[in-house]
DNA sequence: AAAACCGGCAACCGCCGCGCT
DNA sequence: GAGCGCGGCGGTTGCCGGTTT
């Protein structure tokens, strides 16, 4: 048999199927804390019951800081159309012209979309039929351009709205429109309190933020109005001198997943069944809200002599000194959470807020793709369902 | 309103290449 | 040099939402 060899994994051991937002959580933390020197080992270190390749690919395609989502601009699609005739169907070679693009999703755009072009814009001329299809192609850009995070895959708390194991999971529409409201106020407003898990390891948290956007607002709704919970409760810290910026770190963090809800968040994850999921259950979690927290510092600091973030080799041991990739990571989260409208606005947010810190860092052709004047269609607002 | 169809995309599968022993 | 283990890659599948009939 050559190369043959066993399976990577015992398959009848491992969960398959479309990730949970708690195995997500998990494998965010632990690669967070350790890296991930060893793919095979991961799935147990981390107690996910996942073969090693799975863990990769989750990580690598959707869980990965740097990643970039949705919204292929017209430049990436012709400049992919050029590479494909150079380079083939080497996807990953394909993709590490595009920063933030896996090769997964080249490959998916490809086949889905530039595929269908290549062999219309060849014959273009000689049927008609086939030039109404290429000249819908562009606009079919919108189509996937029509913001990934409101589609079903998009965002993958999604997941949890169509997993059967819980229907009842509140879901609540954002629009982009109120994202990006959101994200503006929490960078320019700090005044927002304040998170703390409590005894049961329901994290609760209130938000006093004093804008009133409509979302903005209402997402914090539905959290615990228990006050005055004391971060020293959990949070335990040796240095006190930068308490108040962490502090700000964490409200900003914390409300600005003020959308996901993160008592649900817990509760989902601790769920019997989604336990099921897991090797160990996620316990109190402390750390990884440390880690959040953590990186909620990072991102405010946001000093100016950073490594620039190119490198997709997200090394979770140590975020401190690396704000940058936090920030990444933290955006990543944003998106993910659909907090963002899109990466241009997000985009637009991070240089404008943050002092252009991130122009001076990262090479420009890294967010080359980022600067497109492409836009959500008016009427794309889409709705945002997280729970 | 319901069924059928279609498109998009996450995830899986199996092979390959490289490095280590 | 052979065997093995691992990460990576490309092809394919299957699910789900959206659209059309």
């Amino acid at each position: 048999m050559g190369k043959g060899r066993a399976p990577c994994c015992d398959k009848s051991q491992v969960k398959r199927g479309p990730w949970s937002p708690a195995e997500d959580l998990r494998l965010i933390t632990f690669i967070q804390k350790h890296g991930h020197d060893n793919w095979r080992a991961l799935p147990k270190q981390a107690g996910l019951l996942r073969c090693g390749k799975s863990c990769r690919l989750r990580w690598i395609n959707y869980l990965r800081p740097d990643v970039k989502r949705g919204n292929f601009t017209q430049e990436e699609e012709e400049a992919m159309i050029k590479l494909h005739e150079t380079l083939g169907n080497k996807w990953s070679k394909i993709a590490s012209y595009f920063p933030g693009r896996t090769d997964n999703e080249i490959k998916n755009i490809w086949n889905t979309h530039l595929k269908k072009r290549l062999p219309l814009a060849k014959n273009s001329d000689s049927s008609g039929d086939e030039s109404k299809e290429s000249s819908i192609t562009y606009s079919s850009s919108s189509s996937f351009s029509s913001n990934p995070s409101c589609g079903k895959r998009g965002l993958e708390s999604e997941e949890l709205g169509h997993r059967s194991d819980d229907e009842s999971v509140p879901k609540r529409p954002c629009s982009n429109n109120d994202q990006l409201t959101i994200v503006q106020e929490k960078l320019i407003d700090h005044d927002v309190q304040k998170e703390v898990t409590n005894p049961n390891d329901q994290l609760i948290i209130t938000s006093t933020t004093t804008t009133t956007t409509s979302s903005a607002s209402s997402h914090a709704s539905n959290m615990s109005n228990s006050t005055n919970t004391t971060q020293a409760d959990h949070v335990s810290r040796d240095d006190d001198h930068d308490q108040e910026d962490d502090q700000m770190a964490n409200n900003w963090l914390f409300d600005f997943m003020g959308p996901y809800d993160v008592s649900d968040i817990l509760q989902e994850v601790n769920k019997p069944d989604t336990q099921a999921d897991l090797m160990a259950p996620l316990e109190a979690d402390y750390e990884f809200w440390n880690m959040l927290e953590n990186l909620g510092t990072n991102f405010l600091q946001q000093p100016n002599d950073q490594v620039q973030p190119q490198s997709s080799n997200f090394n979770g041991e140590g975020h401190k000194g690396e704000n940058i990739e936090s920030w990444d990571w933290i955006r990543a989260l944003e998106n993910e959470l659909g907090l963002t409208g899109n990466d241009n606005q997000n985009q637009q947010l991070v240089l404008e807020d943050q002092s252009h810190a991130m122009e001076e860092q990262v090479p420009a052709e890294m967010y080359f793709h980022y600067d497109v004047e492409e836009k959500l269609p008016e009427e794309s607002d889409p709705c945002l369902y997280l729970y």
